[in-house]
DNA sequence: CCCATGTGAGACATCAATGTCTCACTCTGG
DNA sequence: CCAGAGTGAGACATTGATGTCTCACATGGG
């Protein structure tokens, strides 16, 4: 019976097969779960008998970029020292999940009607309280709201993860053209 | 035979076609050509009459957003007054097809392999030149690189879009959202 | 040693989208 | 009025991905 926990031999390591599809679905979003089962060098038989489905993959992937995105939130203690340096951390830790937050964020796009997972709604929340409190403390502009703030960071994560991708930029790069960006914007700046 | 021109008769204004289309596929990039069809008021026979197939119909709407993206560089006159202007002029004269613009975004992600329209990247370096005129011209930081900062101006037209398709965001703050996200940044300027 | 569990390989049915075709209808122009 | 072009509706075969199933194999534990 083995009621001793479940993993008795190899269990395929779930973790493992989830990570291989993460990369493989960021490069390609239209991976066929074959592809996806020869990336993680497992069979489409055993991936189905882990996940029943496309759709519980995608949200078991989806689970898994909100896990990401909340150690995230959680290591970068954005209620610590200034906003920005509070953004800074942000950035930095979240960037490991760049390529599997762009997959789910334009996943989610054609997820309009039906309800999305709650998980997002929090971390928003989490993000666009760091921006709100960068307002009230006189650092950050009024003129832009956190929540556009919160978008454009998805955004900017996105588009650093595709260029990275294609080559144009350097991974090492990746940090620091999206913080400088998203913070400080393309002018120069006659003080600092 | 009548060699007077083709329209004869209705030729089911294939513009209408298109930017239905455009409209339907910004919103669910995954719609049926059935669905695409019923958007445009046309049967899909007609729809396939005019364009050989889903294939077809996306590099149709490629051509589409490339020439919308050039009379938006031509309107934006980007080589006259400052570069910062001309950023401003740009992303007034391309918001229209921003929805557009998205969709083929995220749809060439997956174009990887093959070769894509070359339109593209005349449309990259017109975008790119005047940011590095802004650097020469020290009117733009320079640690951001022209690429990072077209592709940034890219993802910031794509985060705009949903997040006034979501209900999230008003359509007229969009040009102020994005060109002052993308120039200056959240960051409060204690000059100006 | 032998049994049981988990796996890989592949056959198979299913389903949705696509592409092609036919046919009847409706216009417009002559 | 009539001929022809264009359209809508629908039937049909095809294709690709998916989900389910069976069976042989190997590997580890008792």
């Amino acid at each position: 019976m083995s009621h001793m926990g479940y993993r008795c031999l190899m269990a395929v390591d779930r973790d493992h097969v989830l990570r291989s599809a993460a990369a493989l679905l960021t490069r390609k979003s239209t991976a066929t779960m074959d592809e996806v089962a020869k990336a993680a060098g497992i069979s489409r038989a055993t991936l189905h008998r882990q996940f029943a489905g496309r759709d519980a993959l995608v949200r078991a992937l989806e689970s898994l970029g909100i896990a990401e995105c909340e150690a995230a939130l959680d290591a970068a203690r954005l209620d610590e020292g200034t906003a920005s340096d509070a953004v800074r951390r942000l950035v930095g830790a979240i960037e490991p999940a760049a390529g599997l937050l762009a997959f789910l964020y334009t996943e989610n796009q054609l997820f309009e009607g039906e309800e999305q997972n709650a998980g997002w709604a929090l971390i928003d929340e989490r993000i666009s309280a760091v921006f709100r409190r960068g307002q009230l403390d006189g650092e950050f502009r009024i003129d832009l709201t956190p929540a556009w703030l919160t978008e454009a960071l998805y955004g900017l994560l996105a588009s650093g993860a595709w260029l990275v991708q294609s080559g144009k930029g350097a991974p090492k790069d990746f940090p620091h053209m999206i913080v400088e960006l998203l913070l400080g914007g393309a002018l120069r700046r006659e003080e600092t």
